[in-house]
DNA sequence: CTAGGGTTAG
């Protein structure tokens, strides 16, 4: 690495630690941890929170932990922010609130980066009474808000329960950007108001805001909760040819859900068909099959089935569509269920790994 | 002396 002879500073450890955090690179920012330790160099506060933030992309909060707790006396905000921060992104909603808590009782410095990881644990737990403690405390703590307090403000009104506040801070909204709108869009769609979401993607477009495929997610996903199928093609259209983006398996999900509903299973199995690098995709089949049960289809329904047993075996969800007999007929919500255990989070996890220990 | 931590879907 250095064969010059000239020891790596603060500084350097600092950057290459960041550089390894925002690739990320695991096994090197591991290395690197090591060296500093070899180096005898005390870590500052920059380097503390490049290896917070380093272990947290990489899922290892226990290791981001021991980090933070060599230097919990300093009270230096930034770690405290970006410990909150880790623990939030790795749905550890509650100890990322006990730690922000904490940082009241103590009065740390509450930055924009410390208030969004609150803001986003609230949002995993759907707690609307401390929706309002934590509103309150944007509103006295945070007054030159940037974007991010904004949108993860929003995000936490919608999934507390109040899309009226969602609404109000979005409207007091100088400068919204394409997340702003995206999350804005889901908030809608959930409560069940998808023309509004329709309008809101309107005016998204007519401030000049690029729709990206998070956007579209959002949007489909609207048009499907709606039942919007003509509006649900349209736009699935635009995004393909007009915005040049290429189909996700979420974005053909949705889709499927949204025409599989209306019993146009012809229709869906064509759009599958026309995705077909992503024909391996349990949720898109998942889906396929829910319709196909939702509207007696039998012969496609077993179709569907088979390729769900045929894309991995070995998940338990697919061991039920098959093992349940899809002719049976009973009861339509098993087959939801196994459909949102197929889709939903992947059951194959990384091991939690140091830096350290290599 | 330099440098960073964050928000949207599922």
């Amino acid at each position: 690495m250095h064969r010059t002879g000239v020891p790596p500073s603060r500084f350097t450890f600092s950057s290459v630690l960041n550089a390894c955090a925002r690739l990320p690179a695991i096994l090197e920012g591991k290395q690197v941890h090591k060296r500093l330790i070899q180096s005898g160099l005390l870590p500052n506060n920059k380097i503390v929170v490049a290896m917070i933030a380093g272990y947290g992309k990489c899922g290892d909060v226990k290791e981001a932990r021991s980090v933070f707790d060599c230097v919990r006396e300093t009270e230096d905000a930034s770690c405290w922010a970006a410990m909150v921060a880790c623990y939030a992104q790795n749905g550890c909603a509650k100890e990322a609130i006990d730690m922000y808590m904490e940082m009241r009782a103590r009065e740390v410095k509450i930055s924009d980066v410390a208030i969004v990881g609150a803001l986003s644990a609230c949002t995993q737990l759907g707690d609307a009474e401390l929706a309002t403690t934590l509103a309150a405390d944007v509103g006295r703590l945070c007054r030159g808000r940037g974007v991010f307090v904004w949108n993860a403000l929003i995000h936490m009104h919608a999934k507390c329960g109040s899309l009226d506040l969602a609404r109000k801070e979005f409207n007091a909204m100088k400068e919204r950007d394409v997340i702003t709108y995206s999350t804005m869009i889901t908030a809608l769609a959930d409560h069940g108001q998808s023309q509004e979401a329709l309008s809101m993607f309107q005016q998204m477009q007519n401030e000049g805001l690029r729709p990206n495929e998070v956007t579209f997610i959002s949007i489909l996903n609207a048009c499907s909760h709606g039942g919007l199928v003509k509006e649900g093609c349209e736009s699935f259209e635009l995004m393909t040819s007009v915005f040049g983006i290429r189909p996700l398996a979420e974005h053909v999900t949705c889709m499927v859900d949204l025409l599989g509903r209306a019993g146009q299973l012809e229709r869906a199995y064509n759009l599958v068909m026309e995705n077909v690098e992503l024909a391996n995709d349990p949720g898109i089949w998942g889906a396929f099959h829910a319709a196909c049960r939702l509207h007696g289809d039998v012969e496609m329904g077993e179709m569907a089935a088979r390729k769900l047993g045929e894309m991995d075996p070995e998940d338990p969800g697919n061991q039920v569509v098959l093992a349940s007999g899809y002719a049976s007929n009973s009861d339509w919500q098993a087959a939801e269920k196994v459909r949102k255990m197929i889709s939903g989070k992947g059951t194959k996890r990384s091991p939690g790994c140091s830096w350290i220990s290599g």
